[in-house]
DNA sequence: CTTAATATGTCATAAGTTGACATATATTTA
DNA sequence: TAAATATATGTCAACTTATGACATATTAAG
C-alpha cells in the first residue's frame, strides 16, 4: 500500500508529508488515526518537521486544522555537475524572460532553488549565475546562418566554464577562415536562441565573443583560467545586449 | 561547529552527505573517524543512503573508497502552486533551447526534476508540462508593439492555468476594439519573448490565441474547463511555431 | 461556557541504534 | 600467488531513542 511501509520514522514521515501536500483539510487526530500513531507522537512529527523547516501551520478551536504551505514539492535532487549547470541556464533564461515581461513568482523561486543548494556549494553557485548572461534576440542574419551544436564540443564548453578552465579550440569565422585559439572561458551569453561564449582571447591579447556554434573542435586544459574585471567584457559587446 | 551538533541520526546523515559531497577522496574508515561513529555505524548509513536512492558507489581493495555521484544537490524544496508552474516554464523553455540547439543534459535534468515531484504530484505536473508549447520567436512587428504584462493579469492566467478553470476577460485586439470573453485556457504557447494563450473561446465557440499581453481585465471563474481533443488547438494555429 | 481543536509535559516500556568482534569478498601491488 | 588494503555483512549485548497512555494547558467557534 502506497509510497512505504511505514517500517521506520523516516518513511512514516514522509507518509506525513504526502498527506498534508494533497489540499484536504486535516486534523491532527485524523492524520494520527491514518498514519496509525498515536495523536502524541504525531504532534512530536509535527513538531520535528517544523524545528526542519517545513512551513506548516495550524489553527486551534473548532474547525481547526493544520496544513502545509508549500504544497508542491521536491523532496531531494542529486545533480551532476552538467545537471546543476543546466538547472542554473534554465532559470537564468526564465529570469530573463521574467525581468521583461511579468513578474510570475519566479524570483522567489530563483531564490528558493539557490538557497537549496547546500552552503559549500552556494558560492559556486552564486559566482557561475553571475556569468550567465541573456542578451537579446538574434538577430535575422544570425538566425539564417546558425548551426545546431554538437554535443561534445557543447559538453567540453559547459565544463570549463563549470570549473574555470581554460579552453583551445579551431574557430572558423564569418568569412570561413579557420583559427586556433587559447581562450579563458568567463561569461555564457545567449542571444536566443544563439550561445556565445566572451572571454579572454591569448591569440589576439584582448576579450572577445565566439559563437558557440562556430567551434569546430575543442579541448579543455588544466590550467585554470585568469580572472579579469567584469565590466571590461560587458562594455566591449554592449551591442549583444541592448534590446532587452 | 558546522551545520549541526551531530545530536541525531538525521543530522549525521546529511553531515555524511556533506562530506561525500565535497570532491574528496573519502574510504570508509576516514569518513567513520570524521564522523566520530564507528566503522560498522558508518556502513549501515551508507547502506540506508544508497537504499534511499543516493547514487553512492565504492571501489574495493587498494585505493578504493566511496563516493557519491551526483555531487550537485538539492535536499528539499516547497513550493507554491505558482512557483511549481514557473520551474516547469523554465524546464520547458530550456528543454525547447536544447531540442533546437544541443544536449546539455538537461533531458537528464528535466527528467530528474520531474520524478523527484511527490508520486501523487506527477500526473498533474507531467499534465501540465504538455500544456506549455514553445513555439518560434516572435516577429520584429509582434515585438515592436509588445506591451509588459500586468502582474495581476499573469497570476491569474497562471492560477487558472494551473487549476483547470475557465476565465473571463476584456482583450484588446490589434485593432484596439476590446471584446468580453469567456475563455478555456488549454494551452500556454510562448513565441520568445511574448506569451499566448490558447484555448476554447466563448464568445466566436471557436478554438482561439490570445496575447496575453493585451488582455485588459481578468478573472478567475470556478468553472472547470471542458478538455477537447489537443490536435485542433495545434492545428488551428500551426504558423505560431514553424520555424522551431 | 461548552465543545473541538492544537500544544506540551511526564514516565514506563517498546523499538531502534550502536559498537565490538568476526568473517567474507574484491582489488591492487609486489 | 601472497600480502595489504579496501568494502560488505552477520551477530548480539548495551545503550539510546521513540512511543503511547494519561494529564493538562491553551485557543477559537458557536
Amino acid at each position: 500500500m502506497g509510497k512505504s511501509d511505514l517500517k521506520t520514522k523516516n518513511d512514516r514521515t514522509s507518509r506525513l508529508l504526502g498527506l498534508l501536500r494533497t489540499e484536504e483539510h486535516w486534523t491532527t487526530h485524523h492524520l494520527a488515526s491514518e498514519l496509525n500513531i498515536s495523536h502524541r507522537t504525531l504532534m512530536r512529527d509535527l513538531e520535528e518537521l517544523k524545528k526542519a523547516g517545513y512551513p506548516i501551520e495550524a489553527d486551534r478551536g473548532r474547525g481547526g486544522g493544520v496544513r502545509l504551505n508549500g504544497r508542491w514539492g521536491i523532496e531531494r535532487l542529486n545533480l551532476t555537475n552538467k545537471e546543476a549547470i543546466s538547472l542554473l541556464l534554465s532559470l537564468s533564461v526564465t529570469e530573463a524572460l521574467t525581468e521583461q515581461s511579468n513578474d510570475f513568482g519566479s524570483k522567489g523561486l530563483k531564490q528558493k532553488i539557490s538557497t537549496a543548494f547546500p552552503e559549500n556549494q552556494l558560492k559556486v553557485i552564486n559566482e557561475l549565475r553571475k556569468r550567465i548572461l541573456i542578451g537579446k534576440l538574434a538577430s535575422d542574419s544570425v538566425l539564417r546562418n546558425c548551426n545546431r551544436v554538437n554535443g561534445k564540443i557543447w559538453d567540453d564548453v559547459i565544463l570549463a566554464f563549470f570549473d574555470s578552465k581554460r579552453l583551445k579550440f579551431e574557430y572558423c569565422n564569418e568569412n570561413t577562415i579557420m583559427t586556433s585559439r587559447e581562450f579563458d572561458p568567463h561569461f555564457l551569453l545567449l542571444n536566443w536562441p544563439v550561445w556565445y561564449l566572451l572571454g579572454w582571447d591569448y591569440l589576439s591579447d584582448e576579450v572577445r565573443i565566439f559563437r558557440i556554434d562556430r567551434i569546430r573542435t575543442i579541448s579543455m586544459t588544466n590550467q585554470v583560467i585568469i580572472r579579469r574585471a567584469r565590466p571590461q567584457f560587458i562594455h566591449a559587446y554592449e551591442s549583444y545586449f541592448t534590446n532587452l
